[in-house]
DNA sequence: TCGAAGTACGTACCAGCGGTATGTCGGATA
DNA sequence: TATCCGACATACCGCTGGTACGTACTTCGA
């Protein structure tokens, strides 16, 4: 039947073959629906035949442009990841204050963390589909690379020979505790009060962070230990 | 065959039933086996077959005793949430200081979530397999609890009027943050070195907080907002 | 003591899942 | 125009979680 209705390629301007465009056209399709599905109902309970069925193709289609499952949802991964990156990088242009930087940041970062596709498709099923090694490669490189960046500026503030690994570990503490926020925000029964408490929370943690640093507080190697 | 074998009851010192024993012995042993298979190779990869196969028992006997796989998910998972929460706890005894025991007790989470088990079944598969808001149900009665607790201390030795919802939303914070700690911890290719760094990292936010504490700066309700 | 009832499983089976092997058709290429 | 190959469609497979039903063993009341 879907035989009889030629597909309506996407509209490509740049040149390319007809095939080429065609199939391009395609693989969106698979991509577009599995990301509203993987979004609506989670990884494990979204079944290649709703997908390929949703996008008006076989499971020949899906097989042909990806090696699985898997694959098909590492791509939506990378293509949320980059989105909700690309919003966060516009958000900071033009701040300069190292810490105003890092209020804008959060801001933009809890905005994104209360849209259910980048919640559940990032940072839910995200580390338990990819495994949390492949999970860290791919945020590496786009949301958690904002995240680095901003700590590193704040960090540069207070002018300390911070090693590199120390910085990300940094980054690793906002990441988590600001994704985990993010879920309690995004499920609270008042999602903007609990944002500004989160707001509230962070900014104070910062707070004291820059009050160390005027102080000329060093870094220290550990916790303070006595015994 | 295993007909013909008899079963070894745990030798339950109490009083109950000869087949209340029987019935108590081959659920421990499901439930030990899931746990194993679960830690191993996480929830979707370990097969129903695979556990009741170690259990030496067939699906007629999980189906009799859990309503399903998830069912006995949730119960592998109490226990390890329970283990988890208790050695904690007992780390925590003894200790006055608020700043100490926060120290203490994020030294006792560090290693707790350094094993595979625990980061596995709790961190890892927990919220994706029960439900975010399962999960959070189950939490908030064990280790974070204990998250709770400390973080109350510490925040009530600055006097403020710090209402329940801000502390929750500090401790769902700290949580967040030493859970993708221990993460990467536990994934560091010199994890004692890791964890070094992170209890330097969150030892320093502390610090600040102690220091805005000792100034007697007020708990934000938002960020500084100067538009 | 002896049957009836219920518990604690075992056995057989099913629908649906991800994945694979193979067929087919139309556009690109020479 | 002949040929080839990419882009799918079709048919099928093994395995999985789950269910229906059968059965042996216990317990308990008469």
């Amino acid at each position: 039947m879907s035989k009889l209705v030629p597909k309506v390629p996407v509209p490509t301007v740049s040149g390319g073959s007809r095939r080429a465009s065609y199939s391009a056209s395609t693989k969106r399709a698979l991509v577009d629906v599995a990301e509203r599905l993987f979004a609506e109902k989670g990884y494990a309970a979204t079944s290649l035949d709703a997908i390929v069925s949703g996008a008006r193709v076989t499971k020949g289609a899906l097989y042909h442009h990806f090696s699985g499952k898997q694959a098909l949802f590492e791509s939506v991964f990378e293509r949320v990841e980059q989105e909700a990156a690309k919003r966060i990088q516009k958000s900071l242009r033009g701040e300069k204050d190292p810490w105003r930087k890092a209020t804008v940041g959060l801001r933009a970062f809890l905005d994104v963390v209360q849209e259910t596709t980048y919640r559940r498709i990032v940072i839910q099923d995200g580390p338990a589909v990819l495994g949390y090694e492949r999970y860290r490669e791919q945020e590496e490189r786009s949301t958690f690379a904002n995240i680095v960046e901003i700590v590193r500026a704040t960090l540069d503030a207070g002018s300390w020979d911070l090693d590199e690994d120390m910085l990300q570990t940094f980054a690793r503490i906002f990441f988590g505790a600001m994704s985990s926020a993010g879920e309690s925000v995004a499920t609270a029964a008042d999602p903007e009060a609990a944002a500004r408490r989160v707001e509230g929370a962070i900014g104070f943690l910062l707070a004291g962070v820059q009050s160390l640093v005027e102080q000329g507080v060093a870094m220290p190697s550990t916790l303070g230990d006595d015994a």
